[in-house]
DNA sequence: GCAAAGTTTGACCATTTGGTCAGTCAAACG
DNA sequence: CGTTTGACTGACCAAATGGTCAAACTTTGC
């Protein structure tokens, strides 16, 4: 049967390799689109190896996808309110762009649950994400009411940074054709552009 | 066999039918993920039915893709030169937010094809998208220079204007779930938030 | 009113795919 | 060592799926 949690050497280390494996095929195929073999084929091991460790297709995905969803939060979670707003915001809108650099995988993967209604984290969006965007948008909303920052919206102060950092790792293709092969990393301008964007929205600095 | 173009009045009826039912399939579920038989259901007609209109599944989803481009990058094509550049601009964002609003699923299948690399149009976006790019940056550029609005990366700008508004068609549920019941349309406040952030990122207007 | 052209479908097919299972092989442990 | 536990696989299955086709039904134009 399949195992919830790793227990041996062999067990760890041959779920890291299906989950990475999964991740590769998840996110440039989609949960449909992604195959069972090819996972398999990808990871090195046979399909009915794959099926001694998870007890689904579903089963990989959702690990996959409810781990990743810690890991994504925490530039959010470490957003700190006694920090300097500005610096604060900014070093956010870094992190997010970072992540959207190294991991365009991670992205792609929720950028396709998102996309189909998130049938998988819905529960987790309305409670978890919720939770912490609530908290982080009191904390924005005190440093606009204290006049640190410029008046904003600060929910959608977060959306317009998950949107501008997360569009570089899942609209790629589409950034790389616009700019042409002479410009082959969007990256540096990006962080250049996104610094400038959110220097002028949140207002004077110093 | 399959047809090319419409010639009867039953052919049209039938072939916008099926576009429709694809549109409302495969934006939801993806290329992979989306079935002709769950397509045929939607559309009201049998399986063989639709393949006596379109050749194949993929030939469905190529024909919505590419009848999309167009339409899609109207409002880009709007962007008068002669017209005022705050103006221009902030109608351009309006614009674009509204096609979100009025058709998500236009927004969702377009993402899903650019997730997966964009098989279908890698050639569209590499021609005819940047062409029409790169016209209106340099015309942006121009403004820039003659100092009508803030100096800003025009390429970035165009990628952050369609990042922030194709969010709320294709994050829809994220945004949705972060906001709350409360907040049943997230739209009215996303432009005035967008008008506020493009306002400041241009500059003083006057 | 009827032949030709266009439209629709039930039955069918080959392939793919998620998943099972009985049994083999390898490792650990006393 | 030998046995128990864990790791692995070839062969297989049922369901789903894209697509075909001959035949039946409708519409159109004369």
């Amino acid at each position: 049967m399949n195992v919830a949690k790793p227990k041996t050497r062999i067990q760890e280390r041959n779920r890291r390799t299906i989950l990475e494996a999964a991740l590769e095929v998840f996110s440039s195929q989609g949960f449909r689109g992604a195959t069972l073999d090819e996972i398999a084929a990808t990871a090195g091991l046979s399909k009915p190896n794959l099926l001694y460790y998870f007890a689904s297709k579903e089963a990989i995905h959702v690990t996959l996808l409810t781990g990743l969803m810690d890991t994504w939060l925490d530039p959010l979670r470490a957003l700190n309110g006694d920090g300097d707003p500005r610096q604060e915001i900014l070093a956010y809108v870094r992190r997010k762009l970072e992540m959207s650099r190294d991991y365009p995988r991670e992205s792609r993967l929720f950028a396709n649950e998102i996309l189909r209604g998130a049938p998988h984290i819905d529960a987790v969006l309305q409670g978890e994400l919720k939770a912490l965007v609530d908290e982080k948008a009191r904390m924005i909303e005190a440093w606009s009411q204290r006049g640190l920052i410029s008046p904003v919206h600060a929910r959608h102060l977060i959306f317009s940074i998950w949107a501008l950092t997360q569009h570089y790792a899942d609209f790629d293709t589409q950034v790389r054709a616009v700019l042409g092969p002479d410009e082959p990393d969007p990256f540096p301008e990006a962080e250049r552009y996104l610094e400038m964007l959110f220097s002028r929205l949140l207002g004077p600095g110093d």
